[in-house]
DNA sequence: CGTGGGACCTGAACGC
DNA sequence: TGCGTTCAGGTCCCAC
């Protein structure tokens, strides 16, 4: 569900409630969404003081004063909310921490998709994550995308290449960068790549402004909704007509992931 | 090593 | 009403 921009939400919202919150008390309601598989994250995290809750592509970061790490994914249906404690418990909720204040933070997902991993002292992440698309310069992501033959959109979605940028936001980007998502991502000139850089970053930092994109689940730390999906020039909007020139989107499908873009504007070949 | 395809989950929307 | 199918902001693993 949430990509970027639906994370760095969460953590703007989610930050004052949390930050300097020393944690009382853990509730494991299914303790096989974190990782390691089963760890039971009580001894780990009770009266630990949280410093700095932060972003690390889709990740949530949470920093706590004895410079311990815990990374949350919220895959494609989690949700992190801070509540207070007399707010019924929904479906789905896999994990609670009790604040000191009384407040509670939750970690909700339907589909388990995500994870709460305990990364300990533990400074590189196994699988090393690509660069931060918001701060890439055109060179890089040209560097980044000369060692691949696969289509430029699988490249974007390829989180070891570029890390953040989930399914809507490469659509969007691809589209206000004029670039067909089939093309090979090594064919792109520095120029493409240039304005393939503008674009994901003006996409990404207009969605954050937004809060983030809601089409089904996604929610901030608030439980406020986002409003980006309303900006969408491409992205589920299939014979809708472009922005730009009026054709009607296509949709296609490409790993497996539905992909829209304007025929005209995006042209198969240069 | 790089790549494509299926697997992992639940629930909402739709067609019959 | 009810049942089956399809689709969904994401990774992960496993054959080639």
């Amino acid at each position: 569900m949430p990509e970027l921009p639906e994370v760095e939400t969460v953590v703007r919202t989610i930050r004052p409630r949390l930050q300097g919150r020393q944690i009382a008390g853990v509730v494991h309601l299914r303790s096989d969404i974190v990782r390691p598989i089963g760890m039971l994250l009580t001894d780990a995290l009770v009266t630990r003081t949280i410093c700095t809750i932060t972003r690390r592509a889709k990740r949530i970061v949470l920093t706590l004063d004895d410079r311990n790490v815990l990374f949350i994914h919220l895959g494609m249906t989690g949700r992190l909310t801070v509540c207070d404690p007399a707010t019924e418990i929904e479906k789905h909720t896999h994990f609670i921490a009790v604040l000191d204040d009384g407040r509670q933070l939750r970690f909700t997902d339907p589909r388990r998709f995500g994870k709460i991993t305990w990364l300990g002292q533990t400074r590189e992440n196994r699988k090393s994550i690509g660069p931060e698309p918001l701060t890439l310069s055109p060179a890089r992501l040209h560097r980044q995308l000369q060692s691949t033959t696969r289509a430029i959109k699988t490249a974007l979605l390829d989180q070891t290449r570029i890390a953040g940028i989930g399914n809507i936001y490469a659509d969007e980007a691809l589209h206000r960068a004029q670039i067909h998502p089939m093309r090979r991502a090594c064919d792109l000139s520095i120029e493409e790549c240039r304005s393939l850089n503008r674009a994901i970053k003006y996409v990404l930092q207009r969605a954050i402004r937004a809060g983030g994109s809601t089409l089904r689940d996604y929610v901030d730390a608030n439980g406020q909704r986002g409003s980006y999906q309303q900006s969408h020039a491409v992205y589920a909007r299939t014979d809708e007509p472009c922005p730009r020139c009026k054709t009607p989107i296509a949709r296609i499908v490409l790993q497996a992931r539905s992909t829209h873009f304007c025929p005209t504007c995006q042209p198969a070949s240069t």
